[in-house]
DNA sequence: TAAATTTCTTTACGCGCGATAAATTATAAT
DNA sequence: ATTATAATTTATCGCGCGTAAAGAAATTTA
């Protein structure tokens, strides 16, 4: 590397032999200059190892290259795991991701997208609350940065949403479950907090009338994100009452469930699809922790990898084309079933 | 709030009616102005929301209000749950964190630290991979910026480090197990990603070796952070050949005992402390689920609160004394012993 | 080879703020 | 009221870079 220590970009230009102007134009994009030139100033970079002022360049170009990336809570592993991802799609295209969690607190949302304002983001991926959310300043937000949700949408909000089709994933869970023995109860909290929680009780009321069933709905007690205390002992409540009124429960999400399959353990029932089982359990989300539960869940996988990168283009397509206000976009994958043995 | 845009201080001085540079002092510390102008600033903060703009003042600032927080892999839900912590503490202290993850890669370590470099951070939290590290990286970057370690320690490196105590930790779960029933083999992986498994090791063997017995030691093959995928196929693979010389088994940590413990539930081995159990499975860290595994896992907590909270201090005190190279402290808490039902 | 085009250099200014010195004013202490 | 002290104002510079305009140089096209 360097022998003299390069202070500004001054200094590195004239040591490779090209005016400012030009230099700071090949930071903006190296395939904006000659390439006789680039190789110089490539060939400079290479000694010196000189990398511009951050914050001097972010105070003057028009746009940053800073990417603001905010989900609900960093500790519920469905967020890490696709954080993680958006994050990476980012760094590759050249970006600077900038994650953010709101720790189930819906205010810091909003505090997180106040903070994101002075960094003046080139654009915001947002997993919002929902309507926990405080959606007059996301629609604020909105209307001053390219915006797009994933994970749970808000009516036209965002330039673009993409998630998980819950219709069609919870369907192809009720009907695995009828298909291989009786009609699934469901199973969820009654304020639940994250925001997905009630499109999949109305796909789940929905896909039940269309096999023929009645909807058969239980409800656990309790307040935040902590669902696996709320599967255990509500779940465990229910379990012991013996108040499903079938043998197998889905639940809202794998989170609950695995409380549940914990409570059903300390009962001393058996959960499986086996001839000698007590009762079956399934979930939604394939959770990292869900094959090594006991037994292994049955569950629906969200193809996180495909929601991550389709947010991420969604928002880098939109920002290279500066198309100011087209058509809003919603795309959903679909989920996969992943048949263990809870059910 | 305004009616008018503010540009910049120099306008909302002027609207405040004090001058800029005694604004920009109230931005840098607003105990360092008088009350009566400090009232009138906030008065007219109250009506326009203006606030400074972040690139310019650390542009000009000699050191910026941000801190960087380095964790090896936020999936992971001890990091993800300290991390939190952390994070949230600078906040408190009106400092800016910028959470970062390496995601499992010791190269993405070091990109991260050169990442930070150029937000030139006031300070640093590292919980660095150990010697998986890139320590010339780190040592320079010790050299550069206010380090502190916690979590792992690497020697010499970081002006202080804060952690769990393993000896006195691993110590208390063996006398434990020795105390209620049989000395407990240890079970970890044969190269571990995470820092602390050498160190839990070594105090195993002392501590078995103090109470009289021969130490067990167990290894599983694989690599990477897929801890209860290991602990699921080759503890399981243990379990199944028998192989363990004692029923009591000691996991190197929560991730490996999980896996270890669906295994246990494939092989049909019934797992706790009754006389009526197979055998007794124990793990290290006291993980956010370990209280819903089947059975829930005897371990030991990790005072989180506790490590993010001295970390914090320690960083922001030699911050504020800008005291140059002082002693270096290492300051470890105590586990706590979590008695559940597997063990 | 000349003309047209692209790219580069030079020059100059602006961004929004931090920092400082000297002059002024307000507050506290005597 | 007088002095000492602290806080504020005024004025001016600097930070490192983006950007724009005009002319020079290199490259491409005819």
């Amino acid at each position: 590397m360097g022998q003299l220590k390069i202070r500004n970009m001054e200094e590195f230009a004239s040591i490779s032999g090209i005016s400012r102007p030009t230099v700071s134009k090949y930071f903006n994009d190296p395939a904006s200059v000659r390439s006789s030139t680039r190789a110089k100033i490539e060939a400079a970079l290479e000694k010196h190892d000189y990398q511009p002022n951050v914050f001097a360049m972010n105070q003057n170009r028009r746009t940053t290259k800073n990417i603001g990336v905010v989900v609900p809570n960093l500790a519920d592993p469905f967020f890490s795991e696709i954080g993680r991802r958006v994050e990476l799609a980012c760094i590759e295209a050249g970006y600077s991701p900038i994650l953010l969690s709101s720790h189930g607190r819906a205010e810091m949302e909003r505090d997180n997208l106040n903070s994101l304002r002075s960094l003046k983001p080139a654009g915001v991926l947002l997993a919002p609350f929902g309507r926990m959310s405080d959606c007059e300043a996301i629609r604020a937000f909105d209307s001053d940065f390219p915006l797009v949700l994933f994970d749970a949408n808000i009516k036209n909000v965002g330039q673009a949403f993409v998630g998980t089709d819950n219709f069609q994933s919870v369907d192809l869970m009720v009907e695995y479950l009828c298909r291989s023995g009786e009609a699934p109860c469901f199973f969820e909290m009654k304020s639940p907090p994250n925001p997905n929680a009630n499109k999949r009780r109305e796909a789940y009321i929905e896909s039940m009338e269309r096999h023929g069933h009645v909807p058969m709905i239980f409800q656990g007690e309790g307040e935040g994100w902590k669902f696996e205390e709320i599967g255990n002992t509500e779940g465990g409540r229910l379990l012991a009452a013996n108040a499903f009124t079938t043998r197998t429960i889905l639940c809202s999400n794998d989170r609950l469930a695995i409380g549940m399959l914990s409570a059903a353990y300390g009962l001393g029932l058996r959960v499986g699809h086996g001839v000698d089982c007590d009762l079956r359990i399934a979930g939604h989300d394939d959770h990292p922790f869900s094959r090594f539960t006991c037994p292994p869940l049955t569950t629906i996988a969200q193809d996180y990898e495909a929601i991550a990168n389709r947010a991420v283009n969604d928002l880098f397509g939109m920002l290279e084309t500066k198309a100011p206000a087209t058509v809003r976009t919603e795309t959903t994958f679909e989920g996969r079933l992943v048949m263990r043995e809870s059910a």
